[in-house]
DNA sequence: AAGTATATTGAAAATCATTTTCAATAAGGC
DNA sequence: GCCTTATTGAAAATGATTTTCAATATACTT
């Protein structure tokens, strides 16, 4: 049986002795319900919406956190902004950035996983996590 | 017979209708003749010691012309600062970073590039270029 | 070689995202 | 309720990057 996000976030709040609060609760919902790869900015936004007293701070220390208790994952792609992304359990999936359109389409390969493990053992390290991103044009932005 | 990195830079340049100045020659040598991954600051520290007269400013654009003349090629790895590399004409490599030492090695995989182009055409994509970067603990860091 | 138009430079200021500070507030145990 | 500690939100600080602008350099043109 799976854990939720929720229980999951949970559970290393109490580990890390950290008190749970309304804000937080507020943010991981939002988060939860929102599409991929929002940037801390965009999500602040959208929370003010419902929740104008929420701080700028909150939803960054929040954000941190997520990616800390390990059910998100921050995203860096050519924009200077930070992106936070749902990172289910055990699966990983990587992208592909339409850089005229700026569409993002995930993709997962279990062969290219597999080679990124050989090279890495080749070269004596032990990889934790890895970043794989495609840059180049969509089907509706190829000229 | 393959063309050096100054004469593409200087099609480049001509293309642009960019003047050829003194700086832009010495920071381009200096580049070169730079080990790999340097940030602007850091390029611009080593500036310093020989051509104390150099502003920041000018490195920072000048890096930009490179990596859009093609011949050096910015990366993201953790920390928020810019990278830029070399980018031998053809040649394109992808990176193993430790995350405790900060140890940094390259790689090249055909095999890896030539599923990377399959993924990208199932899904209607036309590829420019890509970023792949697995993080972990080298050899000296497994603890 | 001088004149002119335009690009470039360097210093400083502006910008932008992120991170920290700190006083006020909230949470959880007693 | 009381006390201790964590959290919040606003504002300020930071740090990297980018822009501004007056002075200067470059490359044409004559």
């Amino acid at each position: 049986m799976k854990l939720s996000e929720k229980q999951i976030f949970q559970s290393f709040a109490a580990a890390k002795g950290l008190k749970s609060t309304r804000q937080r609760d507020i943010i991981l919902d939002c988060f939860l319900s929102c599409h991929q790869h929002l940037s801390t900015e965009e999500l602040y936004l959208k929370l003010k919406e419902s929740h104008p007293r929420i701080g700028f701070a909150t939803v960054y220390r929040t954000l941190k956190l997520l990616a800390e208790s390990g059910i998100a994952r921050e995203i860096h792609f050519g924009d200077g902004q930070t992106r936070y992304e749902h990172l289910h359990a055990g699966e990983h999936h990587d992208h592909l950035v339409c850089t005229r359109c700026g569409a993002i389409v995930e993709f997962e390969n279990e062969t290219i996983e597999q080679l990124q493990s050989e090279v890495a053992s080749q070269h004596g390290f032990t990889i934790m996590n890895h970043k794989l991103e495609l840059y180049g044009f969509c089907v509706n932005c190829k000229s």
